[in-house]
RNA sequence: GCCAAUGUAGCUCAGCUGGUAGAGCAACGCUUUCGUAAAGCGUGGGUCGUCGGUUCAAAUCCGACCAUUGGCUCCA
C-alpha cells in the first residue's frame, strides 16, 4: 500500500533529527511533528545553528536515507525509557506524562536512530521516500510546548510533499506570493510607506493610497446607507473609565497605550469604538420604536502590538475599522444581521474574492475567558447558526473563536493563490450593552435591556488592503487604482491632442497620466504597466485625426482603436458598475 | 516580548582578512520623436541604520539602541 503523506513527513522528522544528531551530537531533542506544508522538529542545540547549516544537514539526510529499511517498534516500560533518555529533559518530561495518562510508551527505531513516538512512519523509508521530494526550509525560534514561559529552542522546518514535481510546485507558489508582497508592493506603487522616526507598525499613507483608502470606505458607506446607518465620529482617547466598565481594562491593559494627563489622570488611546459608540446611544432615552440605532463609524485604532508581532499592513499599531454597531432589542437581530450579510455578500464579489463563513462560538471548557453565563452564549450561538443556515451557508465550526463579549459570524476569503484570509465580521454582543445599562422603554412603558451587534465589512482597510494588493498583485479594477489612465501621445507632433484628451479625461473625473514623448514608446508602455495602470491609450497620426484613441488593457498585447468619447463613456460605465 | 537573520545612493546589490565607497536601474540634462514591455551620451546623488567603544586608521572589529524579515507567543 502507498504510504500517506503524513507517514511520509512523520518519517522525515525521524530523518531531520538523526541528521541532525549525527552532525551535532550533544543536541537534545524536543519534538518532530508533521505539518501542513512538511514538517519540523524542535532541537536544543549547544551552538545556535543558522540557515547556512541547513545545507549540510538535508545532505546529510539524504545520506542516511538509503540504510532506512524500517521502523522497528520496542514497547518498553517508563523506568526503561527514562533511562534511555536520561539526559534529555524534554524527553523525560513527556514519558512522565504518558506515564501519569498510563499510556504505553513506545520507541521507534530506524538505522541507528531511536525516537519516543507514538508511530506512523511508511514501512521502508528507503523506498517509499524520494530523496528529491522534501527539502528543508527554514530555522526558527519556538518555545518549548509553545509557552512563552519554557525555554526557546530552535526549530528547523522542511517541506515535504509526495513527489518532487509536486515540491517544486508548491516552491514555485511561494515564489509567486513572494512577488506579489504587499509590503514590497505598496511602496514600490506609492500607496503607503514607513518611517523609523514615526516608528514601526505605524504606516503612512501617501496621497495615491488615500485615494484607494477613501474609494473603499466610500463604497462601504453607500452599501451601509441603504440599510440605515448613521455616521458618527468619536475622540481617539478615552478614560480608563470606560474600559473599566466596558470589560476591556482587565483583558487588554497591557496591550493599550496610556496617556496620562498633566493632572495625573489616566487616558487610553482606543484600541476598539465600541464603548464610546455605547455613550452615544446612552445620551437620552429611546422608545422600542426608535431602535434599531444603527452607527457607523471609520475610523483609526491604537493597539500597542508586541513588535515581533508587527508585519506590514497585516499587523500595525495604529489601523482603521469601518466599525459599525447597531442597538437594537432581541428579536432585531436576526433582521440585522441579514442585512450586514448582504453588505458583505454584495461587497466581496467586487475583487473576485469567495467567502466562507464560520460561526465563531465559545469554548466551554474556558468560562474565564467570556463575560456572561453559559446559557445565554448558547442562545446567541444558536440564533447565528440559524441565520447561517436561512442563509443556505455550511458555516464552518469555530470553536473557541468568539469574542470575549458574544458569538460571531466571520467571513473568509479566498484569494487568487487560494490562500484564506478572515475579512468581515458580524458579532452578537448581549454583554456589554448589560454593562453599560443600555435599554429602551418597551410597549409597557417599562426599561428593557437591548443588546448591541459589532459589524465591520473590510475589518481594517490595513488588513483589506494587504490581502487585496496580494490578491490583485497591485492591478486594482478601475474604480479603484489611482491612476486609471495612462496617455502616451507617439511624439511631439501628438501634444496637442494629448492635451486634449487630458482635458476630456478630467473633465469626465477619470484619474489620466500624461507620459509625455521623452523616452521611446516601449519604454512608456513598459513603465505603465509595471505601475499596474489599468489602461493605456496611445495616440498617433490615426487617432488625433479620428478624435480617436488606441486603448490597451494592463496585460494585454493587443490595443483596440475606439472614439475618446466611447472610451471615456466605457470608462464611466465599468466606475459605476465597479466592475472587475 | 522571545529565537535568529538582515540594514551600503530612490530601488536591486557589490565592496575578501580594517587604509574614509562602486555597478545596474531610477532621477536630472542634452541628443533621439519613435505605433505598444528597457534608444544614446552625460550629470548629480551616500553623515555606509543611530549612538558609543577599540585602533594611527572603522562600511569592515566590539557594545547598546532603532528598524526590517522569518518563526514562536499574542490578536477585542
Amino acid at each position: 500500500m502507498k504510504p500517506t503523506i503524513e507517514e511520509a513527513r512523520h518519517s522525515l522528522a525521524h530523518l531531520l533529527a538523526a541528521a541532525v544528531l549525527e552532525l551535532y551530537p550533544d543536541t537534545k531533542l524536543g519534538i518532530g511533528p508533521v505539518i501542513e506544508n512538511g514538517f519540523y522538529y524542535d532541537f536544543d542545540f549547544s551552538k545556535p545553528i543558522t540557515a547556512d547549516d541547513l545545507g549540510a544537514i538535508e545532505a546529510r539526510m539524504r545520506a542516511i536515507l538509503p540504510t532506512w529499511s524500517e521502523f522497528r517498534k520496542l514497547e518498553v516500560a517508563p523506568a526503561e525509557a527514562k533511562k534511555r533518555f536520561i539526559s534529555n529533559p524534554y524527553k523525560v518530561e513527556l514519558i512522565n506524562e504518558l506515564e501519569a495518562k498510563k499510556e504505553g510508551i513506545t520507541l521507534y527505531q530506524s538505522g541507528t536512530f531511536v525516537d519516543l513516538c507514538r508511530g506512523g512512519h511508511v514501512k521502508n523509508a528507503s523506498a517509499d521516500i524520494d530523496p528529491k521530494s522534501f527539502s528543508l526550509s527554514r530555522v526558527a525560534g519556538a518555545y518549548w510546548r509553545g509557552d512563552e514561559k519554557n525555554k526557546m529552542l530552535t526549530r528547523i522546518y522542511g517541506l515535504a510533499f509526495s513527489t518532487p514535481k509536486e515540491l517544486e510546485e508548491y516552491k514555485t507558489r511561494l515564489a509567486e506570493a513572494e512577488k506579489r508582497d504587499h509590503k514590497v508592493l505598496g511602496p514600490q506603487l506609492d500607496l503607503f510607506t514607513f518611517s523609523e522616526l514615526v516608528g514601526s507598525g505605524l504606516p503612512l499613507w501617501t496621497p495615491r493610497g488615500t485615494l484607494v483608502r477613501n474609494l473603499l470606505d466610500a463604497y462601504v458607506w453607500e452599501l451601509r446607507a441603504k440599510h440605515g446607518y448613521e455616521r458618527v465620529e468619536i475622540p481617539h482617547i478615552t478614560k480608563k473609565d470606560l474600559y473599566v466598565t466596558s470589560g476591556h481594562w482587565d483583558k487588554y491593559k497591557d496591550d493599550l497605550f496610556h496617556v496620562k494627563t498633566r493632572e495625573g489622570h489616566e487616558f487610553a488611546m482606543k484600541p476598539m469604538n465600541c464603548p464610546h459608540h455605547t455613550q452615544i446611544y446612552a445620551r437620552r432615552q429611546w422608545s422600542y420604536r426608535e431602535l434599531p440605532q444603527r452607527y457607523a463609524n471609520t475610523t483609526m485604532c491604537y493597539r500597542d502590538e508586541q513588535s515581533g508581532e508587527l508585519s506590514g499592513l497585516s499587523r500595525v499599531r495604529a489601523f482603521t475599522q469601518d466599525d459599525a454597531h447597531v442597538f437594537c432589542r432581541m428579536d432585531q437581530v436576526k433582521e440585522e444581521f441579514l442585512k450586514i450579510w448582504d453588505i458583505i455578500h454584495e461587497f466581496y464579489p467586487k475583487f473576485g474574492f469567495n467567502l466562507n463563513v464560520r460561526l465563531s462560538r465559545h469554548d466551554p471548557a474556558h468560562p474565564e475567558k467570556y463575560l456572561g453565563d453559559a446559557k445565554r452564549w448558547e442562545m446567541a450561538e444558536s440564533m447565528l447558526a440559524a441565520i447561517a443556515k436561512e442563509k443556505g451557508v455550511m458555516a464552518i465550526d469555530g470553536l473557541g473563536e468568539a469574542a470575549f463579549y458574544g458569538p460571531k459570524l466571520d467571513f473568509l476569503a479566498k484569494d487568487s493563490l487560494g490562500r484564506e484570509w478572515q475579512v468581515a465580521t458580524i458579532q452578537l454582543d448581549m454583554n456589554m450593552p448589560e454593562r453599560f445599562g443600555l435599554t429602551c422603554i418597551n410597549e409597557d412603558g417599562k426599561k428593557e435591556g437591548i443588546v448591541m451587534i459589532h459589524a465591520a465589512i473590510m475589518g481594517s482597510i490595513e488588513r483589506f488592503l494587504s490581502i487585496l494588493i496580494e490578491h490583485t498583485s497591485g492591478l486594482f479594477p478601475v474604480w479603484l487604482a489611482p491612476v486609471q489612465v495612462t496617455v502616451v501621445p507617439i511624439n511631439d507632433k501628438h501634444a496637442d491632442y494629448a492635451s486634449k484628451v487630458m482635458a476630456a479625461l478630467a473633465a469626465a473625473s477619470i484619474r489620466a497620466e500624461l507620459s509625455p514623448s521623452t523616452e521611446t514608446l516601449g519604454k512608456r508602455v513598459r513603465a505603465a504597466e509595471l505601475n499596474k495602470i489599468p489602461l493605456i491609450v496611445v495616440i498617433g497620426d490615426k487617432e488625433a485625426s479620428d478624435n480617436a484613441v488606441a486603448v490597451r488593457r494592463h496585460g494585454s498585447k493587443t490595443s483596440e482603436t475606439k472614439p475618446l468619447q466611447a472610451f471615456i463613456a466605457d470608462v464611466k460605465k465599468a466606475v459605476e458598475e465597479r466592475a472587475l
